[in-house]
DNA sequence: GTCAGTTTGTAATGTTTGTTACAGGATTGC
DNA sequence: GCAATCCTGTAACAAACATTACAAACTGAC
């Protein structure tokens, strides 16, 4: 009664015969909805026989047809009383902007598509102290490149954010070498800078990871680590916030990887903060140092 | 057929007789689930004999029971696949990162919450091109300030992003009047500058506006418009992604507000770039200018 | 208080539906 | 290449179902 259908179907895949699958997958193409009518018109769905459905539903366990409808039914309907679907719901009904929804949609698709050890190697490189990290990005994604820099050099040392003119960035570049971890943020257009940088940066023996689209920036060639974020919305512009999405988390990966190295520092600033300017309120602890 | 069963039942619910009442209400307690099951469910529900829920579907326009089940399920079906629901519904099973799932539940909120009128005036307010847009943030919102003006600056003229030494803000705060808006970016704590900045502008005749957590900066005291965002998150810092999407949303609509001159001055910006550095891929249509 | 109109439940009905027995067909092992 | 086993669809069946006819109960008006 607790574990959703769904996953046990998708489990038990290997247990049913050639044309039962059919009917798993017809059910899970449009789950739960293409249970809930007829028997017929989901044999006719799924282009197999009635008796086909039967048993493939017998064998998920249920005694009968009914017995199945009755559990995808209080499954549906505990599901569209949890307060997160409720606002999904909701939203939509009074017009809610689709391209929020659109959002969302891809926030969610890039964490699921996210190859999770990519995601905790890049956490654990970036944690590394004895690392010096640099973080670049391009024309629209430079602005991530600094959000993600003012956390990190909270949490840690050796942080470095690579802006302003270009010309700058050749001095960055000179002292560079297998201590030294690029982390940069590009979507297309990639600029051809920002490529260049990458590949000068890897020439000396620095550890180039990448954030980009799902186009992949040709830095992606030379990289260690790649993580590639949903940008399209219904827009001339492509969206960045999947990718801020995976900046925050990388954040919050770093900052539990060294949580009290973390705090002593955020301690330290605090009261170094207060020295300076004492009109600011205190608070002994918080995130906002 | 397009129409919402579910509001077409609050609307007429007045043509109904009292015990079609109860069917109505017992359906639209539990929509759509109720009307999924068998009449004899759906009528013991109800606390009615079976005959009334055919009266009561009857007079909802559908010529039987079945005919009205088939208009819940494809109602059910779109609402189920629409990219809201699916982040809803999907994001909880197959362990996603509990963290992804708190920042696509924030990013929902917000915009659940957010009053239409403030946001459609903000995004008029932003592509009037007879104003000055000046874009500031705090020491982790600076990021999307900026982010915000990279593309902004390409869909119109007048943009600035106030950044850099505290000392050069006076500079900029010298021309401000009526012709001015202040955009600012402020999440806990609220940092005395920025506090100060708005303050002065505001007296000088700009209109100051402002997106910011759901404890509101004391900017929000002077502001004319306020867009307020979800930033909890399971994490000592705070989380800005529901802030970004603001900005995305914000830039969406004032690119399609004035979306002929946008237009124009990407192709402008396009072929100066072209000119400068004639090594960049040239295309004549697409966003990244 | 009575009558007309409306509303509601009971009970019967005809149909659709889920279900099952069975036979043809495919597949695997020897 | 044969046989045994398993899989699948056809067709018949019985039960459950939506549906309807009808009578009782209720309501409001005169």
């Amino acid at each position: 009664m607790e574990r959703p259908l769904l996953e046990d179907i998708r489990d038990r895949l290997d247990e049913f015969t050639a044309t039962e699958k059919k009917a798993a997958h017809a059910l899970m193409a449009n789950y739960p909805v293409q249970g809930l009518g007829t028997v017929a018109q989901f044999a006719e769905a799924a282009g197999v026989s009635s008796p086909t459905i039967l048993r493939f539903i017998g064998r998920l366990g249920f005694p009968g047809f009914a017995e199945f409808q009755k559990k995808l039914r209080s499954e549906l309907e505990s599901q569209l009383n949890s307060p997160l679907a409720r606002s999904a719901t909701l939203e939509d009904e009074q017009g809610g902007d689709p391209h929020v929804g659109q959002l969302l949609e891809n926030v969610r698709e890039t964490f699921a598509h996210l190859p999770r050890g990519e995601l905790e190697g890049l956490i654990r490189l970036l944690a590394d102290e004895k690392k010096t990290l640099h973080l670049i990005g391009g024309r629209f994604t430079d602005g991530l490149a600094r959000y993600m820099a003012a956390h990190l050099r909270i949490v840690r040392s050796g942080v470095n954010h690579v802006a302003g003119q270009q010309g700058n960035w050749l001095d960055q570049l000179l002292g560079m070498g297998p201590k030294d971890v690029v982390l940069i943020f590009d979507i297309r257009r990639y600029q051809t800078e920002i490529v260049q940088f990458a590949e000068a940066a890897a020439k000396q023996g620095a550890t180039v990871t990448l954030v980009t689209d799902s186009w992949m920036s040709p830095v992606g060639r030379i990289a260690s680590f790649v993580l590639p974020a949903r940008v399209a919305v219904p827009s001339p512009w492509d969206s960045s916030l999947a990718l801020m999405a995976i900046a925050e988390v990388l954040i919050a990966g770093v900052t539990r990887e060294n949580q009290q190295r973390a705090q002593e520092r955020m301690q330290s600033l605090e009261i170094l903060r207060n020295e300076i300017d004492p009109t600011t309120e205190s608070r002994t602890t918080g995130p906002d140092v």
